[in-house]
DNA sequence: GACATACTGAAGTTCATACTTCACTATTAG
DNA sequence: CTAATAGTGAAGTATGAACTTCAGTATGTC
């Protein structure tokens, strides 16, 4: 059977930051961006046991940065797009948070004419 | 006189991932979304010590995610934008690698006809 | 069948970092 | 002046996570 996935994708912003703050996690993400790699295709440059990298590639999994599919004995990744999605709107939410404030503090200067 | 900033804001996507990873930093650029605060501020609804946020806002400070200026005693911190243009810039390189894929893809696809 | 490959699961080690305490230095208020 | 506030610096603790090893399962190859 299948490992469950918990909170696959589901927009949490702290799961994926904290995915990406990881050096070799974005080296995987990195080389899944020029395609799907197997996780021993994956694991090869990398100077870590194969353990290692499954474990890397289930949490991007778990933050919706990739997905895999089991055929045969082998695992295939794929970039997911998302993990991306959550990123750009948490982005976006904030930045307008204060972009917002900055305007009302423009107009607030205007009007002294 | 004023502690050094290694590094400050100079694009390095990992730094601004770990930092947003860490919840605490993230509520605290949540409250700085709503405009400037003094550190001791930002510590009151935080339940954590005084000296536990100045150490969060160092690493903040120090990829590019807020800026800090001291008046008398009290430190305001900022909101910055640079931390929030490295983490776009590099969704949309990584973006882009497996978009390019895609299209090339869909082109082969195309000629099939 | 025997052997190699590609992973999976459980459990242990080690190292980073989030947090603390304590002592200290400005700065401001009474 | 004294007392309170706001923060800094150094040092220690402790929890989590990145990694390992090892033993196992399933699949493919000869």
């Amino acid at each position: 059977m299948e490992a469950a996935i918990p909170n696959q994708g589901r927009g949490d912003a702290g799961r994926v930051f904290d995915a990406l703050g990881d050096p070799t996690r974005r080296a995987i993400i990195d080389r899944l961006s020029q395609g799907p790699q197997s996780v021993s295709h994956l694991a090869r440059p990398l100077n870590i046991t194969l353990t290692a990298v499954a474990q890397h590639v289930a949490v991007l999994q778990a933050c919706g940065l990739a997905r895999t599919e089991k055929v045969g004995r082998v695992r295939t990744c794929h970039i997911e797009e998302a993990g991306f999605r959550t990123v750009e709107q948490w982005i976006a939410e904030h930045r307008s948070l204060w972009t917002d404030r900055l305007d009302r503090l423009g107009d607030l200067l205007a009007e002294e004419d």
